[in-house]
RNA sequence: CGCGGGGUGGAGCAGUCUGGAAGCUCGUCGGGCUCAUAACCCGAAGGUCGUAGGUUCAAAUCCUGCCCCCGCAACCA
């Protein structure tokens, strides 16, 4: 029997509809930094992660590529896994969704589910969004397109099963408030509680019919499992789960986990519907369920037209395994999203990297082997300097582990190199290369590189957790006072001009002219129905003229404009606050569909629709005619 | 009055709960040293702590108004 204490950590299950970025590399390596942290602190960690397979996406990605799902995730889970063993990711279990377990098991976790009530059929109407898998009601699109992406929009009413979320709602609110580590970084906690749990919840959708890529249910195979159901559960079912009640022991062990690692994107599902369900499988709840926040470009989002989206393998090229582990790690702050760009690489790389730690090792090395021919230890002969450094070292392993505590991973590595660097500082202090002029002085020299290798030993064994290689890399080097021969480099320095040329060469930058024409040309937009003359005829666009125009209060993006059109003027509310101010729309002769059934937005009528055009970032410009026309000049 | 987070030297952040000489990393400048990867150590310059008021012996910190940024929610005829 283990007497050691459990710890079960999990990230989300990556999905795979393509290569991960570096965003999404931070989380794995981030969850593993607390892996290794928990082993090294005595405790039974089991670390958990994964893919997320199935969905109506990744049924039309393959059909796109020409092979089945199961090909197509098979690869990219490949794909996935590869990078995370490139990042020397210490996980126990990668449990992908299709596993013939997994599915199993959440087929009897549904039919559970809808035996006692929870799970009920109903049906669910409104806007689909195909490649963002969801439902929209009409008042949730923005211009009749998808809030998400920006894409059109089908009507679609499928039967579907529901789950009651309400029923556990008061239960979830209670236990939120009554452990407030549950929930972190705990600005979320409100969030959830003022959006979604406190206004009530609406019951979630949990079966799809309108593609086939899923576990099917299996009382009414038309239905798959739809997405949180299926992917949420693999933090059970990987572990060995069994709603019948044949649990394994790893099972009875681990659950409940103790941390969720997850993006703040999905916070949502895991410190709300997953609570649930587990709720309704009569499960203890996670112990704590952390949002980390996200890796962001410098210069905007990542875009692959602008060449500037960052992947691990790429990174790990110009750097190595442990830097790109340390700048995403370190980078990282706790609450805000946090920036990685070239040149902070470059910077991070030669000044933490190189200068304070390699170069400490460097020379530390060297000094032995010059002064002692690479043997030393300890001689006893201590000054008062000694002192300083030595309750460095002996503190530093209780800082981190508060800091681990709290999960301040950052925080932590900055910790061990303050330790580094305060080793340097040490060496300018006592001074070996003056000590070895003169030879009574010869013990002393000798108990200060000792001191040295020492120190640095101890900060390597801190090391460990994050940077895994390198921690054995100095170690090695060192050992104990036997220390290698000729010291290796451990970290290059980098000339960030040779770095960014070299970027620019593997990324060629598309120029301005080339992108906008390639965005004029390349906007494809899904293509509706044919329509009659009649029914065109239907529609009556008319040239209106601006002739007053203010803010909506309490609106982020509306204006409100007095549109002259022949001898009338209507009011219409348009969403262009971000690309028009109010005072240059008036004058404007724009183009108007006029007979359109008035509306109130934002609480303000609106009896019309301005026309606009909008390209694929979702800017837009206001229709115009070409010549000048009078106000409520037909179109047609 | 939808909810919440934030605005601190050139850059990135800590400090705010529990008022009491404004701190860290990088960069810049000057000095020291030479064991070392032009690395290391020391020092300096640089901040109206978004803004306007208030409380206080004392405010980055507490209170109020306002401006700006960012999430979430709503909304974009």
């Amino acid at each position: 029997m283990s007497q050691k204490p459990k710890y079960y950590i999990t990230t989300a299950i990556a999905y795979t509809s393509g290569k991960p970025h570096i965003g999404n590399t931070y989380e794995i390596v981030l969850a593993d930094a607390i892996a290794r942290y928990k082993r090294s602190q005595g405790y039974d960690v089991f670390f958990q992660t994964g893919t997320d397979e199935h969905g109506q996406k990744i049924e039309l990605k393959a059909e796109e590529a020409g092979v089945t799902p199961k090909e197509f995730v098979d690869k990219i889970a490949d794909q996935i896994r590869g990078i995370w063993d490139l990042m020397n990711t210490s996980y126990d279990k990668f449990i992908r969704t299709t596993d013939a377990d997994h599915e199993t098991q959440v087929q009897k976790i549904f039919k559970k589910l809808y035996d006692q009530g929870d799970i009920y059929k109903g049906h669910y109407e409104g806007m689909y969004c195909t490649p963002c898998e969801s439902f929209f009601t009409e008042s949730q699109l923005v211009d009749g397109k998808c809030p998400d992406c920006g894409r059109e929009v089908l009507p679609a009413k499928e039967e579907a099963y529901f789950f009651k979320m309400s029923k556990y709602a008061d239960r979830l609110i209670e236990h939120i408030q009554n452990h407030p580590e549950f929930i972190q970084p705990v600005s979320r906690k409100n969030e959830m509680m003022n959006n979604f749990l406190l206004p009530g919840l609406q019951d979630l959708c949990v079966s799809r019919t309108s593609f086939k890529w899923g576990i099917p249910v299996d009382f009414d195979p038309r239905h798959v499992v739809y997405v949180w159901l299926d992917a949420l559960t693999n933090y059970i079912t990987g572990i060995g789960y069994d709603c019948e009640g044949n649990c394994t022991e790893q099972f009875k062990k681990d659950w409940p986990a103790d941390l969720h690692l997850i993006g703040k994107d999905i916070i949502r599902f895991h410190t709300i519907y997953w609570p649930i369900f587990l709720m309704a499988l009569d499960l203890p709840l996670p112990k704590q369920i952390f949002g980390h926040p996200w890796l962001l470009q410098g210069d905007g989002k990542m875009s692959k037209s602008r060449g500037n989206v960052l992947y691990a393998d790429e990174l790990v090229d110009f750097f190595g395994v442990d830097a790109v582990r340390y700048f995403v790690l370190h980078e990282m702050p706790f609450e805000n999203d946090g920036v990685i760009t070239w040149e902070l690489m470059v910077e991070r790389m030669n000044s933490d990297l190189a200068n304070t730690l390699g170069n400490l090792v460097n020379r530390t090395v060297s000094m032995t082997n010059k002064y002692f021919d690479g043997v030393v230890t300890d001689r006893g002969a201590a000054e008062a300097v000694d002192a300083e450094l030595k309750g460095v070292v002996e503190n530093t392993p209780k800082v981190v582990e508060a800091k681990m505590n709290d999960l301040r991973v950052a925080d932590a590595i900055t910790e061990i190199f303050n330790l580094f660097k305060r080793c340097n500082k040490y060496i300018d202090e006592t001074m070996p290369w003056v000590l070895a002029k003169d030879e009574e002085k010869k013990d002393r020299l000798e108990t200060v590189l000792w001191n040295l290798i020492e120190s640095i030993s101890a900060g390597a064994e801190l090391l460990k957790s994050f940077m895994p290689s390198t921690s054995e890399k100095i170690l090695a080097q060192l050992n104990e006072g036997h220390v290698t021969d000729k010291p290796e480099i451990l970290f290059q320095r980098l000339d960030i001009e040779e770095v960014l040329k070299k970027v620019e060469e593997l990324h060629p930058p598309v120029n301005e002219e080339e992108e906008s024409k390639e965005d004029e040309n390349v906007i494809d937009i899904e293509a509706k129905p044919e329509i009659t003359f009649e029914q065109f005829g239907a529609m009556q666009f008319q040239v209106g003229e601006i002739i007053a125009c203010e803010e909506v209060p309490k609106s982020k993006k509306l204006l409100c404009s007095q549109v002259k059109i022949g001898s009338q003027v209507k009011q219409i509310v348009s969403g262009i606050k971000a690309y028009y101010k109010p005072e240059e729309m008036v004058g404007k002769k724009v183009m108007v569909l006029v007979n359109l059934k008035p509306a109130k937005l934002a609480g303000v009528l609106s009896e019309g629709m301005l026309l606009c055009a909008e390209d694929a970032e979702g800017n837009l410009a206001l229709m115009t005619p070409e010549k000048t026309m009078p106000a409520g000049a037909e179109i047609c």
